[in-house]
DNA sequence: CTGAAAGCGCTTACAG
DNA sequence: CTGAAAGCGCTTACAG
């Protein structure tokens, strides 16, 4: 019982021909139902698997899709983004209920990954995950598309092919985030995290932030704004930044959670209570959100959603399916570091 | 160019034949190095990738490892054990560091996973892991052993195979908290976690803990010992149970942080203040660790050596190596929810 | 409903 | 150093 069974195996047990076994193994209607159940009754005795290489070699077909996770070569080598674990969760949970493996692989910007995958026959597909300045993606999302491999991702524009990206509307969870601030009585504003360019969700978050501060007649020209990537230092070390600065502020919105989750540290380093002298503000959800003391109110991006639509678009490119739903409606959550709202509503 | 090219194709275009092209591809010496080079040349122009199924099936080695990672059925399905997440952060980099293609997969403990993964052919191996009551795993991995799959797992014991298990040295790991905790002056423990013999690590723990207390001439015959699953609830709740109790206690060790953050919050809102009334004490030293307010104080386990050992021991397995090293060493990390040591010296 | 045959794209003895 | 050939274990027209 050393050798694994095979087909053949299985056919000469059964008397039957091996074109036969492969039919009934998969449930073929053409297979006599007596015939069926006899080769799975053998099948399963034997303890036989399809083999997975001799089937996608010939079906040219591999149900394996690739993640490909990036990695801010700026951050500390051995965290990953919790944003980003929670997407990998339901991107995996998506994969197996739609009957797919899932490839993972961690990448630098700078590797030379693409159409590695699809072109090797591992994968059907890419999925690919990631922060960071996006210019940089650019060039190598170009490479895929010349190359007509099946691939969508999270938040980065693919020139003249929006359907390939799924994103949450930023715009619209910036302006949850405003309302609120607005709502628990707060005037003075600043805008902590990156919203360049070259980060296109940090900068619809940012503007739906400021709109919201427009709407509500407030001057949002002065808007302190300092830079911060994605991390928890990061969002430190700007918050010392804008005490230096000394301008008057009661409230800060923060690009992401792990940002503001360092603003809160430096402000109570500082001895600066929150929210009772500054509000913050996260965007993600991420569980240390809640960890967070004061707890996080923040954006909540439903990753479950999310990976459940990345995988599922990608099914449907694979597939020549037109895609229709890409964008995903973030949702706020309060919990105490804006504070007590006064006529606050939750949204949704 | 819609058209994947083929081995033959670039052998009609170098003019040899294309055994000699499938040798030049894979560096073999035995091919003139101008062949190689003139092969290779067009290969890369074409941009031509082996194709894995076909070579895997002719090789019958696929070069990819199967992750397997056991939900708590109890536990919040959108939530993974944030330290299985850097677990599997390390496994991802350890794979990538041997040239294998990591598969990724939850499971519920009641799926039907067994033998799937190499029976199948789309691995060669499959990496464990998984918190929870390791009682229900026997039965599974009895089977595994059975089919002579190759596998190693993170702490659950493999019965006449200690070879397939990775873990951490958890009663030292226990037993240096326990120091920690006399060393910061205390004198009146309790412990929350499970620790039957269902969850040997917690066991462990709670075992070196106790020695640390009876080394240092406490009576432990009387430590409260309160159950909890490794989540933050039911370290809350067990808390409450603790506080119910009325027993005088300065000082809580918890068989993992996920428990010790539960527990902070319910003294947190009970008013009782960590560390001057009560001391709390973590394991893991997962990323909320040091979010906590106060910092949490823990027990580090070394993912990062963890997912190493995992992928290289099964590799090892599969080559019919012997191995050696399956246990890693915790590692005290003091922050401040212990409160400040009277002459503690950091572990190694 | 079933079988014989071709072929997916490689790797690797075997022969030269 | 190179080539012709076999074969890994399937799936799927094709024929009956």
């Amino acid at each position: 019982m050393k050798e694994k069974a095979t087909s053949f195996d299985i056919a000469y047990m059964a008397g039957v021909s091996q074109s036969t076994v492969s039919r009934a193994l998969r449930d073929s209607p053409q297979v006599n139902k007596e015939t069926r159940e006899k080769v799975q009754a053998i099948a399963r005795q034997l303890n036989y698997k399809v083999d997975k290489n001799a089937s996608n070699l010939r079906k040219q077909r591999s149900s394996t899709l690739a993640l490909l996770l990036f990695e801010d070569p700026t951050t500390d080598e051995s965290l990953i983004n919790p944003f980003f674990l929670s997407m990998l969760g339901s991107i995996t949970r998506a994969c197996a209920k739609s009957g797919q493996d899932l490839l993972v692989s961690f990448q630098q910007l700078s590797d030379d990954w693409h159409a590695d995958y699809e072109d090797s026959k591992k994968a059907d597909g890419i999925i690919l995950l990631g922060y960071g300045d996006y210019v940089d993606y650019e060039e190598k999302l170009a490479k895929l598309l010349a190359q007509q491999t099946h691939f969508v991702c999270w938040g980065a524009d693919v020139l003249g092919h929006p359907e390939f990206t799924i994103r949450s509307n930023n715009w619209q969870g910036g302006y949850l985030a405003g309302e609120h601030l607005i709502n628990t009585g707060h005037r003075n504003f600043a805008f902590i995290g990156n919203a360049s360019e070259g980060s296109p969700e940090f900068s619809a978050r940012y503007q739906g932030f400021i709109d919201a501060l427009v709407k509500a007649g407030i001057d949002a020209t002065q808007i302190p704004h300092f830079d911060a990537i994605s991390t928890e230092s990061a969002g430190d070390l700007a918050t010392e930044q804008l005490l230096v600065s000394k301008q008057a502020v009661d409230a800060i919105f923060c690009a992401s959670d792990l940002i503001a989750i360092g603003v809160i540290r430096c402000l109570k380093r500082r001895g600066i209570r929150v929210p009772e002298e500054i509000a913050v503000m996260g965007f993600d959800d991420i569980p240390a959100a809640s960890f967070a003391s004061p707890g996080l109110s923040t954006i909540q991006q439903d990753t479950s959603k999310a990976g459940e639509l990345l995988v599922n678009n990608l099914l449907k490119l694979i597939n020549n399916q037109p895609i229709t739903d890409t964008l995903i409606e973030p949702k706020l959550v309060i919990r105490q570091s804006c504070g007590a709202a006064v006529g606050d509503s939750d949204a949704n």
